[in-house]
DNA sequence: GAAAGAAGAT
């Protein structure tokens, strides 16, 4: 083994006694590479000291305090600076991005416009586009990209890259889709960014569509590109797109925690939980994300036991849930009706000081709520700092829940007052405490309100306004409403809605013909439709419509007719008095009719007097509904009808055998009258 | 010295 030598040893000797001036820059570039505050602090008090310091270091020190977040020392450092370069500006910048203080960024990004003697670079324009977009600034972000154009960094990959960012996530996609459609040059990071960016929104199919050009066309895809593809995969519920993702991850071994955080979240959604937890038992190391992402699974596939559960091996094993994995056990307990549980976590959030943050004071009023406690509900809202949205809305929908409709209307003249923002999700909470009261003048005087704020333009808030109308009466209101609606924007919702309060209020011809309306620029009708247009028919006594349409729900496979749709034909028919047609079509049932089906046959057996079918579909009724009086009572007036009083008699002596003697007594006099 | 990426509630 060689020593070291004499030259070397002098060398550093000479060092120690005279550090020179690049000695301490490597220091500190060692500094801030490393992030070491306290020794940048330490170096930096040292060469005050010793009177070295002068304005050589400076840079070198803003730089390494700018790295380490400091962000007070470097700015004071940074302004004594008599002269600035590009690098500099970089790390100001650089700096307040990432402690998330993008406005401070645009300023230090207009000193470098404003100075004379420097420039913006290709490493300026992917932080000040960033803190566009993160301030969703997208008028900005359009200038900055001009910027570029006309400087020579307007084709600078990394710089076209952060453009896509931006546009995503200002949600212009258009704008994004041509800057990526120009780029020369694509990584795969830009592939990432478009897919990723397609689907936050809301165009999951065209975020597959692009992940698998980006396989074909020979792209390497990283562990990114899955992460950014499985939340579509996921939404879509395309299980097998989804394992095709898994086999690419096996295959290239991406298998890091957060993709099988990816993954396992993937195959919750998709309905597959075996799958889940088979990729959750496989991984080395989990983190709240890994079980949040189980826990959610369990819930999303109705088995909120497991995912209580799940959530008590969690704390054994030592993870400390968060404020989304609470939310979702809250979100358990309610759907279990578990007060208990709830309480008690209640207790548990409060002891670990997590009460007040606002996503788990919004579901501890959500979880009160839904398990009929209003009042514990009320008092936790008020506890909040009442400045959030959520929570109002949380507490708006709880009232809804719990039959207080005008106390959700005062709830909200509150919220303007106190200033606090309304969202969509406010009017959508809101909307159907109108519809409750049915009271046409608050409903104009809301209208109005969101007319003017333009929440009316958000297709669901108009669904919600138009189904209050009808439900006020005011089908002119409501269509005017609809009407407005551009057409390639209107839904099967609110398609739905104004069939509905067409039919609700008699005018069947009108329901069927927007029904005709609705598939004829494209939407496709589902069960929810047809039976709108179905009870629609059937309130208007349009048998041949009711029937066509009927039909052509068979005919169109595309929905399979469920109970209502059957209930409805069966009760158009049967107001019409074609009773053998309906009890042949209730033959034909692929399932189990209902007490909803029987209740209809029955009820047109009584009105046309058909005592043989009558008698069928009440021995049904009261297997199907034991309880039920208005069964016992119909079939006893079908007997007084066609004048078989004892057996309208042993009706009701059946009903006091099996003490169902809570009957209204205006029926059974009914009966006799009749 | 730079770009993208996972979970929830209204």
């Amino acid at each position: 083994m060689n020593g070291p030598t004499k030259t070397t040893i002098s060398k550093t000797t000479k060092l120690f006694l005279t550090p020179k001036i690049s000695h301490y820059q490597s220091l500190l570039k060692h500094y801030a590479a490393t992030r070491s505050l306290t020794r940048t602090k330490q170096l930096h008090a040292h060469l005050t000291n010793s009177g070295l310091l002068s304005t050589r270091f400076l840079p070198a020190l803003v730089a390494a305090y700018g790295q380490c977040g400091c962000v007070l020392n470097a700015r004071k450092l940074f302004d004594e600076l008599p002269q600035r370069g590009t690098v500099l500006y970089n790390y100001m910048i650089k700096m307040y991005v990432n402690n998330g203080n993008y406005f401070e960024a645009m300023k230090v990004f207009v000193e470098i416009l404003q100075s004379k003697d420097c420039c913006p670079d290709n490493f300026t324009y992917p932080l000040v586009i960033k803190a566009c977009s993160e301030l969703v600034l997208v008028e900005y972000g359009r200038a900055v990209h001009g910027l570029t154009l006309v400087s020579k960094f307007g084709s600078h990959l990394f710089v076209l890259n952060s453009l896509l960012a931006m546009y995503m996530n200002c949600g212009e996609v258009e704008e994004a889709k041509r800057v990526f459609d120009a780029m020369k040059e694509k990584s795969v990071v830009s592939w990432n960014t478009i897919v990723n960016g397609f689907f936050k929104n809301g165009f999951a199919n065209t975020a597959l569509m692009i992940f698998n050009q980006m396989v074909d066309s020979g792209i390497e895809t990283d562990g990114a590109s899955v992460v950014s593809v499985l939340p579509a995969c996921g939404y879509l519920k395309e299980l097998e797109v989804g394992r095709r993702v898994h086999g690419l991850v096996e295959e290239k071994g991406l298998g890091k925690k957060i993709v099988s955080n990816a993954l396992v979240d993937m195959y919750a959604k998709c309905g597959s939980m075996d799958e889940a937890r088979l990729v959750f038992d496989d991984m080395v190391e989990r983190d709240v994300v890994s079980w949040t992402s189980m826990i959610n699974g369990y819930i999303l596939n109705g088995d909120p036991r497991s995912a209580l559960s799940l959530f008590k091996i969690m704390q054994i094993e030592g993870l400390r849930p968060n404020s989304v994995t609470i939310a979702l056990i809250l979100l358990a307990c309610a759907s279990l009706n578990n007060l208990k549980s709830g309480r008690c976590l209640h207790g548990w959030v409060i002891k670990q000081r997590i009460d007040s943050e606002v996503g788990v004071e919004t579901s501890l009023i959500d979880m009160y709520a839904k398990c009929n406690c209003f009042g514990r509900s009320y008092s936790v809202f008020k506890r909040t700092s009442r400045k959030k949205t959520v929570p109002w809305n949380a507490m708006l929908s709880g009232c809804l829940r719990n039959d207080r409709a005008t106390e959700a209307i005062g709830l909200f003249k509150q919220m303007l007052m106190e200033g606090v923002e309304i969202n969509e999700a406010t009017c959508n909470s809101l909307l159907p405490a109108y519809g409750i009261v049915a009271d046409l003048q608050p409903v104009n005087n809301i209208n109005s309100y969101l007319t003017r704020s333009g929440f009316v333009s958000n297709v669901q808030v108009a669904t919600s306004l138009i189904d209050t109308y009808s439900k006020c009466g005011s089908l002119e209101s409501a269509y005017k409403i609809f009407n407005a609606i551009p057409i390639e924007v209107k839904d099967i919702f609110v398609w739905s809605i104004i069939i509905a309060g067409y039919g609700m209020h008699g005018h069947g011809e009108i329901a069927v013909s927007l029904f005709k309306q609705m598939v004829q620029s494209g939407v496709k009708p589902n069960d929810v439709t047809f039976t709108s247009v179905l009870q629609s028919c059937s309130h208007a006594g349009l048998v041949d419509e009711g029937l066509y349409l009927f039909n052509f729900m068979l005919k169109d496979q595309q929905t399979n007719p469920n109970d209502d749709h059957y209930t409805c034909i069966v009760d158009l028919l049967g107001r019409v008095g074609r009773l053998d047609e309906a009890y042949s079509l209730i033959k034909t049932m692929p399932f189990m009719p209902s007490h909803a089906v029987w209740g209809a046959l029955l009820g047109a057996c009584v009105i046309h007097e058909n005592v043989e079918l009558g008698e069928v579909a009440a021995k049904w009724l009261f297997e199907l509904e034991p309880d039920n009086t208005g069964n016992y009572v119909l079939l006893a007036k079908l007997y007084a009808a066609v004048g078989r009083w004892e057996d309208a008699e042993n009706v009701r002596h059946r009903m006091d055998d099996m003490g169902l003697r809570k009957a209204p007594a205006h029926s059974l006099i009914e009966v006799r009258t009749v």
